[in-house]
DNA sequence: TCTGATTTGTTCGTATGTATG
DNA sequence: ACATACATACGAACAAATCAG
């Protein structure tokens, strides 16, 4: 693949058409670092910003991400996390073909906080269960939990996602045969230190933040979670 | 939350995001008023100067509402935005008691590019109706939209949106008495320096991004449209 | 815990070609 | 022919994040 100042084409849609299409035929893997932006500039002869606008348009088109200090890396296939009235973590994933897996990372009784109370319609300081746990898809860590549940008609909950390593096969274990999704607010904001480091991603990328109430059967208010995502691995795909 | 004074860290941005992570956390309640600026000196153990410095910042940003002799207001300023099977942007926000208005910014007839046609059932190059608005509510942006619909079914689309300021309002004019929201995808990304100028809105704050499908009674595909928000103004929230 | 090397991010300035009126 | 505006491209320097030793 050759440069050519001459022809209509911008020097920098040449280089990012030739790095996009060695993307496509997998050069260079899927989350694997490319070669840096001088490393690029000395193989077509150009100046680091030139690359640096080709590298940018691929990151917009979502082909590439950059961390500062670390590199530039082929972006990996996004996760479209499905919200419907009837969401499951792992069928949810399942239907993409993905391995889910859902771990506890703790698990406590509290006071329900202002949010939580309102969310679960019991008053401030009520007894919940709460517990944070991580879905995992392939392996790969996508997104960060927090779930509350009413006591003490949940108690027991913590054992049995320990257990059964998902929240719907143990909420029909404690009599839930089935529930729904009654409201989803979406939100992005930036990480935290510590949202970056339970979710591995980078402090300068924007999370996906959902908070979700379900309702058994009966309209009652079983859950109330809050869910981070790192939104450069997960779309979020509403559904009616 | 301690402060520190070794890090890379001023205390004023350091104080700056704790109270705006209990803001987020509902700790302070939107309407409610904060501490006063002695009572968080007297907390952090700064002068009031600096915690006036990080108040400032967030007022700025629109999460605060400073009040001479009376004291400092949590902002109320978060938008729903509803995503639900029948959206309508200009009742999501009478809703809420919100003045709703959309401008049309820009117009042109082009070729469908692989995303518009795959969103539109189209071919890839069959031309579509591409309008740029800005939405509005109570006189502040909020949302910037590329909408794209089929030609030659939505010839004049730009007239009648320039004239009527609403998306539905021109399509019944079209004859399209009713249209729901067929699928919405939704992520997070940080701005273009052109994102940032169109919601004005700062670089380093994330947006949130909706691709909307809508369909006719009929089930055929109307309208394409990436949305744009500056999450700091807008959460989303769907509902069945 | 500190230091230096590496890498991306940002901001200057300069020069050139092209389209427009 | 000239002025202006805009996008492209290059160069230098420094800031910020990361990482290995």
């Amino acid at each position: 693949m050759e440069i050519t100042r001459e022809a209509g084409l911008t020097v920098w849609r040449q280089i990012q058409q030739i790095i996009e299409s060695e993307i496509r035929g997998k050069l260079y893997q899927p989350g694997k670092r490319l070669p840096t932006e001088a490393e690029f500039a000395r193989r077509f002869q150009v100046n680091r910003h030139t690359v640096r606008r080709a590298l940018s348009r691929l990151e917009e088109r979502g082909l590439l991400r950059t961390e500062q200090g670390r590199g530039t890396f082929v972006q990996e296939a996004v996760i479209d996390y499905k919200v419907a009235r009837r969401t499951r973590f792992s069928e949810n994933l399942a239907q993409q073909h993905r391995a889910p897996n859902r771990t506890l990372l703790a698990a406590s009784d509290m006071p329900a906080s202002t949010e939580v109370a309102r969310a679960l319609r019991l008053r401030r300081g009520a007894p919940v269960v709460y517990l944070l746990t991580t879905g995992e898809a392939d392996g790969r860590r996508i997104s960060v939990s927090a779930h509350y549940f009413p006591k003490p008609r949940f108690d027991g909950m913590a054992v049995l996602v320990a257990e059964t390593r998902s929240i719907s096969t143990a909420l029909k274990k404690m009599g839930v045969e089935e529930f729904t999704r009654a409201q989803t607010r979406i939100l992005a904001r930036m990480p935290t230190a510590e949202d970056a480091r339970q979710l591995e991603m980078p402090r300068n990328r924007p999370m996906l933040v959902t908070e979700g109430i379900n309702v058994d059967a009966q309209g009652a208010r079983i859950e109330f979670s809050i869910s981070r995502f790192c939104s450069d691995w997960v779309q979020i795909l509403v559904e009616p």
